[in-house]
DNA sequence: AACGGGGAGGCAGGCTGTAG
DNA sequence: CTACAGCCTGCCTCCCCGTT
């Protein structure tokens, strides 16, 4: 719902743009004769989330007030949508906004995960996972993060793994969706330590039994592919359609 | 330096077949 | 019809390479 309120009674701290205003784009919409959109407004605190060259062009304009879209909501999620509004439309953050913008968010939403973070900031996935390396600074991470899909996933899955692989062991006939209750993962990664077992694997994988400590990947061909490794440990089928 | 693209491997939850 | 089983889908992180 659009209101119209007082622009004195608005207050712009906290924008991800930490250069303030760009005067041209200001006066390029103060000049123009289009009626203003209406800008965003966080209820609570009357802070701009998203708007503030259009909220500096009505002042220019002489206009007393401004029409506004309230955001219900915390300060931190005010903030996510203040930089998912700069990044969609409008002049456009700055590279240096933008992963400012995207370390602030890892620090209030840490369970999202780098490509939620990526593409609310406007910066790529890798560049997030960066940032909150250097933002934890060798602190272990959280144990999951939440994907653009709502689920859940774990970043090392490694004990359930172990406990999947000890029912197996003992009780080779229970079926996959009972020992996953057991072990607290998902029936297809208990497939996955079941067909290890089978050809003689451990059922850990190399990433998660490294932890992060990885040997190093095999060189990649000409073409970009992986060679195989020297040992048996042949490829999983990816599954895609 | 930053990013896009692509491959590999891993995961959760939905889907579908089947037995009782 | 219901419960259970395994498979499928789509998303994840990590890594590397080429491009801008």
């Amino acid at each position: 719902m659009v209101v119209e309120v007082d622009i004195a009674s608005l207050s712009t701290g906290d924008s991800p743009r930490t250069s303030g205003v760009d005067p041209e784009h200001v006066e390029a919409l103060a000049v123009a004769q289009d009626p203003l959109p209406p800008i965003t407004v966080h209820r609570s605190t009357g802070r701009v989330i998203d708007g503030l060259h259009r909220l500096r062009a009505a002042e220019i304009r002489g206009q007393r007030k401004i029409t506004v879209q309230y955001f219900d909501g915390d300060a931190a999620d005010a903030f996510v949508l203040a930089v998912e509004s700069n990044v969609t439309h409008g002049l456009p953050l700055t590279t240096a906004d933008r992963k400012h913008a995207a370390a602030r968010i890892i620090a209030s939403h840490p369970q999202w995960s780098d490509r939620v973070i990526a593409s609310v900031s406007g910066i790529a996935p890798g560049t997030v996972a960066e940032i909150r390396r250097r933002a934890q600074g060798g602190r272990p991470a959280e144990e999951s993060r939440i994907g653009h899909d709502g689920r859940v996933r774990p970043l090392n899955g490694n004990e359930g793994r172990r406990v999947a692989s000890q029912l197996i062991s003992e009780n080779p006939h229970l079926s996959l969706r009972q020992i996953a209750r057991v072990a607290a993962i998902s029936p297809e990664t208990v497939r996955d330590v079941r067909n290890r077992m089978r050809r003689g694997e451990d059922p850990l994988p190399r990433r998660g039994r490294q932890a992060g400590h990885d040997e190093p990947r095999p060189p990649r061909t000409a073409a970009g592919a992986l060679r195989p490794y020297p040992t048996a440990n042949p490829p999983r089928t990816v599954r895609r359609s």
